[in-house]
DNA sequence: ATTTAAAACCGAAACGTTTCGGATAAGGTA
DNA sequence: TACCTTATCCGAAACGTTTCGGTTTTAAAT
């Protein structure tokens, strides 16, 4: 292993100076910086992130603790979040460390464990619920994390999707294309974004002046079995929607499933909109007729989550900063008037 | 935090005999281990893993590099897998790093950047191909790794099912129930385990001095949409299997499914068997009838997996050793005579 | 009383880095 | 000449742990 001290022994430069000259400081000599790093680059010189972590109590480590037991629905979309995550965070030259424990019951613990005891920076949060004690936790104990999937205002770092304005949107788009019989496929009744985007919806009745009942949210997994399931049931009732409102792309995918089993036609029988994290798995060309969507890449959010990080861990405790990403609406071919309403009503 | 040092004073106990007292070492009174012990416990002291591992070379981080682009039959079990590891990686009491680099080519400047640079005491390999690069990179440099997916022999740490018995059992057991027209739905041909199936199936033929023929091998992804697609196509043909082996539970239900829309019930008209890697997102209850597997627990892998992992790092490079999962075969209504011979030939 | 062996203990160095508090030399100013 | 700046350099301490090479204490053996 290369040292400092053997770049030292190698170009007669003290070791303090070998450091600070790597380390770019300003009061060493360019010829002698210039000596010291083609040194480091001859020698192939890489700098020991343990002992500077001893130093500096920086490792550059970043932890996410999930539990093994997670839902199904939080599976589906849970590896592409994890190393979308993973990939963000080691462009921005930190390490992703993903610790798994047995149970909801031992994340705190396993906090501790990693912060006090295994040189971890910083902890990276998804699926907030609300309230969620692993906030209140790091939060007494000043440490440093990052939260995705928070999008009311609050005291710590957070990125998330602005998911008012995606039910707003969506709901938008299909009051002012005439429909007023709408079925929200919507996610987990506990689950924050959920209920902002429901609020989202409300809005957008309330500014056209038009009945809350008008669109009905249904709450539950985001799959495709249950936007499938979802639609026919609905769609069979007494009064069936003329559009619906799907809350990502399986959702979606679930719903022309349904309308193929029914023989309903998109857009001329049923009308359909969705939102899009532009997962690989799961992509928009994918559908036909195209949908329409309001659209915000999901990895671009773990983009901003890693900056995030890297100013959370900062030594001076730093200002806390938020990130909401705003999504934006791309028109398809799956929404029409509804059938029935000659644009008269 | 609280050090060695804090203890120490608290104790009256030099900072030596602090250490060895809580490391164990027999050369300490069991009354002062004793009083050090409790005034551990009760300042609440964590060892600091990043200065042992700066003093003793050890950080306990073990990580396991994959490109971002995987395909998409590689993604549906890799969050299983990466999960399961990361558990018993921790179970161990060694710590789990994720590395994502955006490709197949970075991968081994990762190992190099993690390794010397970043206090990673060794890697994990999974889904090897023949031959891998980056067996002989790590090999060339002495860097501890381990393996999962390595049937053959070969001079490194590894565990895998042995995939060899799995072909042979699952063939066996369709031979030996009367079936002569097989068709095995195997995985991706350059990987080594499907190739090692195929020859314990050939095996399972040669024993009995059947033709070759008798099976034939399709090589693909494991997802359940091939599973389908191929079952149709090969039950539709001019000379449809009796019987049919697929090489997971995914490709299992994608027979299922096929058996579904050509209206062919199981096993009367058509025999099925399987590999269960006992997964959760594909339990072996969810068939009925009830599927004959061969079984073998992935999550007994990952923990020989850790296991071996925390031999290979150890300080003096110590005897490589393999550990080949032993199938067992799982019997269920899956399977009956074929339909044509009346057990006569 | 003296020697010996075993048990229990401890100081100091080391791992590779950062950083504090000066030190040195050159050049300019009074 | 003496003094001050500025640029450049460096020794030594520190982070928290392990471990080498001893020393001290105790008890048993002669």
């Amino acid at each position: 292993m290369v040292t400092l001290k053997d770049i030292s022994k190698e170009t007669g430069v003290s070791l303090t100076q070998v450091s600070r000259a790597l380390g770019g400081f300003s009061d060493v000599n360019e010829q002698t910086r210039e000596r010291v790093r083609e040194a480091a680059q001859r020698l192939g010189y890489r700098p020991n992130s343990i002992a500077k972590g001893l130093k500096t109590g920086q490792t550059g480590f970043v932890a996410m603790v999930i539990p093994s037991d997670i839902d199904a629905s939080g599976r589906e979309i849970m590896f592409d979040m994890v190393v979308g995550i993973s990939q963000a965070i080691s462009r921005h030259g930190l390490k992703f460390l993903l610790h798994v424990v047995d149970s909801n019951a031992d994340v705190t613990g396993a906090f501790d464990e990693l912060y006090y005891g295994g040189g971890i920076d910083g902890f990276i949060l998804t699926e907030l619920e609300e309230p969620d004690p692993r906030v209140s936790y790091l939060k007494e104990r000043k440490i440093p994390f990052v939260v995705h999937g928070q999008d009311a205002v609050a005291e710590h770092f957070f990125v998330d999707l602005d998911n008012f304005r995606v039910g707003e949107a969506l709901a938008g788009r299909l009051l002012d294309a005439g429909h007023r019989r709408i079925l929200f496929l919507n996610g987990n009744d506990h689950r924050i974004y959920s209920s902002t985007r429901t609020a989202g919806a409300r809005r957008a009745l309330t500014d056209r002046g038009i009945a809350p009942e008008t669109i009905h949210v249904s709450y539950g997994p985001m799959t495709r079995a249950r936007g499938r399931e979802a639609a026919v049931e609905w769609l069979r009732s007494d009064e069936p929607p003329t559009a619906i409102i799907a809350g990502n792309m399986m959702l979606a995918r679930g719903v022309y499933d349904a309308a193929a089993e029914l023989g309903l036609s998109i857009p001329s029988d049923l009308s359909l909109v969705a939102h899009d994290d532009v997962l690989i798995q799961y992509p928009a060309e994918g559908f036909d007729p195209s949908l329409c969507v309001t659209r915000s890449s999901l990895s671009e959010a773990w983009s901003s989550l890693a900056t995030l990080m890297s100013r959370a861990i900062a030594p001076e405790s730093p200002e806390i900063e938020h990130v909401l990403m705003r999504p934006e609406l791309v028109e398809g071919a799956s929404v029409a008037e509804p059938s029935g309403s000659a644009s008269a009503r």
